[in-house]
RNA sequence: GCCCUGGUAGUAUAGUCCGGUUAGUAUACGGGCCUGUCGAGCCCGGGACCCGGGUUCAAAUCCCGGCCAGGGCGCCA
């Protein structure tokens, strides 16, 4: 027979002075130990936070106090004690141990240190990432993303989109470019998806509105703070509305976005150091014709028709502070399924949304004729035959559509202002990371 | 993939230019003292020059190659 666990009666955060006298019953890891000799306090974390516990030697019984003798950091321990509000401690309340039983001891030393007195490099971190998550700090990262999905899902629900959820594992590329990862499917070869394009402008012509929230695999050998292979995009796709309805869609998500996490993780920003502001609606929309025209300005020539490189968005983003569009890229610098404008086949109806200099969400109107479909995709130099299956789907009904795909962690390190992406990655993957 | 910078105790660093003491410090860890700590304090202790080759009387230090890391570029979200 196994023993039962032992009973919480409170959180850590839930000692507070309103609790003055009441017997706790807690669960935690050591945080910290600091022994005065006759008298110690131990800093007991749990998932909520950190509470100080004070072991008085004239208050335990010998035995006990040799088991305590050697008590760790990252130990884990079930504590039963008195609250007592207390001046002289610097949270102004502690417990009072009474009995302490230590229920996992941890090795020593650790390889890391959670408290972070010593700083260690992100790479000695991530290799021991379960540590690391116990800091406070990095912890309240994944808090904060927690409500961001949460406070997502919110929104599109109200705003009548089902949430799908399509395949990772694929026959080919749908939208050439990205490198893609080769997996081995029985006795052919397969892909990871890259993203979810494809099959979320097919399921508009069911769902009309639809959102996924998921990872994605990309082969670059980017080497950045902004790259990793296994990524989380959030993507929407909606029937009759085209970039402008969808922008509007993107802008309201992150206003809501920001009023949950300042609402829900007020305690985690303050540990993060951010001053987390509502942005105001709508967001400024810029041309790419004029951000050109911009760039010609600070003394930096493009050629009309390339991409902005980073050594442009970094000019731009030095001017345009928060959130913004760019708006009308042209055609050719912009995947087959973007609808080029009517009055202007030169420029397409795309956009991407940026933070200063960083690329968070990219759309736009996709194309709804197959004829003109095929035509791009021909242009782009792709085979139409491994797209039959897509185009088939044209000829069934397809209503003007429209929709973005947004970088997930790349929100997330705008909200938790951290500047590498495998900050705000629980388990991180890049060329140089397979593990943990 | 290309470019720049770096690799010293568990962790984070000094020393490297200009080769030569016992490789310094902080923190963590072990031992001791300590009844109000909260970056606790004081005393003691053990613990390190990425790998391979070369130059030299002598290499952590200089040279070459490799591996790894940080950043930048390209690509992209």
């Amino acid at each position: 027979m196994r023993r039962s666990p032992p009973r919480r009666s409170h959180y850590a955060i839930e000692v507070r002075p309103e609790i003055d006298n009441s017997r706790v019953s807690l669960l935690g890891w050591v945080h910290e130990v600091r022994d005065l000799g006759g008298i110690k306090f131990i800093l007991l974390r749990d998932v909520s936070g950190i509470c100080q516990v004070t072991i008085k030697k004239e208050n335990l019984p010998t035995e006990t106090l040799q088991r305590l003798e050697d008590l760790g950091a990252e130990d884990v321990v079930h504590v039963e004690g008195t609250v007592k509000n207390q001046p002289k401690a610097r949270l102004g309340v502690e417990v009072v141990g009474e009995k302490i039983e230590i229920l996992s001891r941890a090795s020593r030393p650790l390889p890391y240190d959670v408290t972070g007195k010593v700083p260690a490099g992100l790479d000695t971190r991530l290799d021991y990432r379960v540590l690391d998550l116990r800091n406070p700090e990095n912890n309240a990262i994944f808090k904060i993303a927690d409500t961001v999905l949460a406070a997502a899902r919110e929104f599109f629900r109200m705003n009548n989109f089902i949430e799908v959820r399509t395949p990772r594992i694929i026959a080919t590329a749908t939208e050439g470019g990205a490198a893609l990862f080769e997996v081995k499917y029985f006795d052919s070869k397969a892909y990871l998806a890259q993203s979810p394009q494809l099959y979320k402008e097919e399921l508009v012509t069911v769902f009309e509105r639809v959102f996924e929230i998921g990872p994605f695999f990309r082969a670059e050998e980017s080497h950045t703070r902004r790259h990793v292979s296994e990524f989380t995009s959030i993507d929407i796709e909606a029937a009759f509305l085209d970039l402008y309805g969808v922008m509007e869609i993107l802008e309201k998500l992150i206003v809501h976005i920001h009023k949950r996490v300042v609402e829900e993780r007020k305690k985690e920003l303050e540990i993060l150091n951010v001053d987390l502001n509502i942005p105001e609606l709508p967001f400024p929309r810029y041309a790419y014709d004029d951000m050109l025209k911009e760039l010609e300005n600070y003394g930096m020539e493009l050629a009309w028709g390339e991409d902005f490189g980073t050594e442009h968005l970094r000019i731009l983003g030095e001017k345009h502070r928060g959130y913004y569009f760019i708006t009308h890229f042209p055609t050719k610098s912009k995947p087959f399924y973007i609808q080029p404008c009517e009055d202007n086949p030169e420029i397409s109806e795309s956009f991407d949304l940026m933070y200063s200099w960083l690329e968070l969400a990219s759309g736009g109107t996709r194309i709804s004729d197959r004829k003109l479909l095929e035509k791009r995709l021909l242009e782009q130099g792709l085979n139409v035959k491994y797209f039959e299956h897509h185009l088939k789907v044209y000829d069934y009904g397809m209503p003007i559509h429209a929709g973005w795909g947004l970088g997930f962690e790349r929100l997330l390190m705008v909200l938790t202002n951290k500047n590498n992406i495998r900050e705000v990655i629980l388990f991180p993957r890049d060329k140089f990371r397979l593990v943990p």
